[in-house]
DNA sequence: CAATAGATCATCT
DNA sequence: GATGATCTATTGC
């Protein structure tokens, strides 16, 4: 904890949130997620459009599933899948337009051996490399869907001294439908992403 | 290494 | 009753 500062790293506005979800995951990379004492940076996002996205949820129009979707920008959409994996995403654009973007992979700032504890695993690179796997190393479950990201324990903020870098584009993991559309964003070369 | 099978359940048809 | 924005262990070259 003592190497962490990122209480004082500035939450990033409703504002932020309330543009097109692709610049939404775009922009998202290089931020960091703090849930408690647990911080990482974003290194991989996935936009998911919406109505004419056929492998958003909210394609589907709205369900008590995707209520969040359709609700204001800048708060959590938790999803339960597989029968056992979590998965992270922040809802994006204006209340009504249920774009959002996954969180796939972080890059663990703070909080690691609570981290490796929960994960079971050592390698740091392990850790949140990986949609499901993020959300048990930060902590993260189904009890802050709707969450509010702009305030309280669960933020995304800006580090005050970012580093340069590089983005890459290209389609989207582990979907059927819609899966050529380059909607999945990454930090090149980082070690921390979900897939080389 | 790469490919695949199994785990396991909320959500929607 | 089928499906799924995944992960891990195991099998097979």
């Amino acid at each position: 904890m003592a190497e962490c500062s990122i209480r004082d790293y500035r939450i990033l506005p409703r504002a932020f949130y309330n543009r097109p979800t692709r610049v939404v995951a775009r922009d998202l990379l290089g931020k960091v997620i703090v849930h408690g004492d647990a911080a990482g940076r974003i290194v991989e996002t996935e936009a998911y459009l919406g109505l004419k996205d056929a492998a958003a949820h909210a394609s589907r129009g709205l369900t008590p599933r995707t209520k969040v979707l359709f609700g204001p920008p800048g708060h959590a959409y938790v999803y339960f899948i597989y029968g056992m994996h979590c998965c992270l995403n922040l809802v994006a654009e204006a209340e009504g337009s249920p774009g959002c973007v996954l969180i796939r992979a972080l890059e663990p700032l703070c909080g690691l051996d609570d981290m490796r504890r929960r994960r079971g695993v050592e390698r740091i690179e392990a850790l949140a490399s990986g949609p499901g796997k993020l959300t048990v190393a930060m902590g993260i479950g189904l009890a802050l869907n709707g969450a509010d990201v702009t305030a309280g324990e669960f933020t995304v903020r800006e580090c005050p001294t970012p580093e340069p870098v590089t983005i890459a584009t290209g389609p989207r993991i582990g979907i059927t439908k819609a899966a050529h559309w380059p909607l999945r964003f990454w930090l090149k070369g980082s070690r921390f992403v979900s897939r080389a």
